[in-house]
DNA sequence: GCATTGGGTCAACCCTGTTGACGTAAGGCG
DNA sequence: CGCCTTACGTCAACAGGGTTGACCCAATGC
């Protein structure tokens, strides 16, 4: 199979069950398909069967599983920064920017887990990378600076946002056992071996709670620190 | 198949060729498998034909893959760790520590991709948290901030290390294929509708580098400064 | 030395992604 | 209006995956 994909489609023709194929569609349905029945409920002929037609025909559209998940990555970010326009203050805009991608990822766990560290190239990325160095700039940091802390940033928020949709996207039952740890784990420790793990007992079934905000805050007060430095130089 | 994983074997029994399997030899050789070949060199099948016996003998040791995925991890985390003593200067600590779960996860990225966002609740993961957490006691945190900081910290250097490793786990040529966007992307950009890219083009290749430490300096920094903070107060 | 049982082996099940060949119907064109 | 081309949906097949239950041998405790 060549599995050339051609940028636009001329002839469609409906599939055994009359449906009309389309990137969208099948993206959609993925999303949907992940979405209702977990993330193992992915597979081309799972997706076939949802979208009514023979597995192999998605090959028609996409060269291959990766390339799913690529398309499928840029919607999600795509979906999630729909409608965000950055404001004056430039810390507020990047916090509600990781808070918005950090959503859009809890909406899909299942699908982002998979494509959390991949560079989709598409479109939405594109357009969030545009905004996300826009407003570094206009805080003041030189073009270096700014790409760079901006890397650091985004690294950091998908990141983060990759482990909480990995954990979401675990089964429930192991969902439960890895976050059940820390409420249990600490009951049979000696405080002889564990003197801080005991000094802090009382805190810990609190490390099965999400750290995304307070790494995002303690991030952005960094950034904030370095560009009022950078002010009064 | 009833998969009970007796706490202590007392009976062995060799392969049909000969070797003592065991839990240690098992996690040693997926590791080796992991490292020489890649991935998805890590099936059962592989894996017990690696070791030389029938692949469902792991079942014996292991309840499943995830089990097995999370021995794996927590052998990482151990080797990572081995000879570290938290020295006076608490950031330097958390940095060195940092740095070393990094280098860990980049020695196996396959075998960390997969398991980066687990909870092993095994001995090595529960003595780096217990030496994290005792760090920022003496940094002056109580024991309630102490905790939430530590999650913080160590949840920002283990997704990192994750994306890093899943970086890493690719195949090379999606690797060179994720790699070489920002090298590509921004040629063909409008200045126009992309004038911030625009701006930092000249650093946009560099995006391709890693932010590990500069995302784990930013939040030291943070950390530091709360500290100082504290004394003041 | 005998009984017990741990654990290595085998066959089988159903899942997966991906391929190449095939043919049908859609669309451009005369 | 009808032919020709070709896009693309379909089909069969392959190699590989995890996991299971039954089987039975041999290492161990007594």
């Amino acid at each position: 199979m060549t599995t050339r994909v051609p940028q636009e489609r001329r002839r469609r023709r409906p599939t055994r069950s009359g449906v009309l194929l389309s990137e969208e569609l099948i993206v959609q349905t993925a999303l949907r398909l992940i979405g209702e029945h977990g993330p193992e409920a992915l597979s081309v002929r799972r997706l076939g069967a949802a979208l009514g037609c023979d597995p192999t025909a998605l090959y028609r559209y996409f060269h291959g599983t990766d390339d799913l998940v690529l398309a499928i990555a840029d919607r999600i970010i795509g979906d999630a920064m729909a409608g965000f326009v950055p404001g004056d203050d430039w810390v507020a805009s990047l916090r509600e920017m990781a808070l918005r991608v950090r959503a859009g990822y809890l909406a899909h766990p299942r699908a982002a887990a998979m494509a959390a560290h991949r560079v989709t190239r598409r479109r939405n990325e594109i357009h969030a990378v545009e905004t996300g160095i826009g407003l570094l700039l206009t805080a003041g940091f030189p073009p270096a600076d700014a790409a760079r802390l901006y890397l650091a940033f985004i690294d950091t928020v998908l990141s983060h946002a990759a482990t909480e949709a990995a954990f979401h996207a675990l089964p429930p039952q192991r969902r439960e056992a890895d976050h059940g740890s820390w409420r249990d784990v600490y009951q049979g420790l000696d405080p002889a071996t564990y003197p801080s793990l005991t000094a802090v007992r009382a805190e810990l079934p609190a490390m099965a709670d999400s750290s995304f905000e307070q790494a995002v805050d303690l991030l952005l007060e960094a950034l904030a620190a370095r560009a009022r430095a950078l002010g009064q130089k």
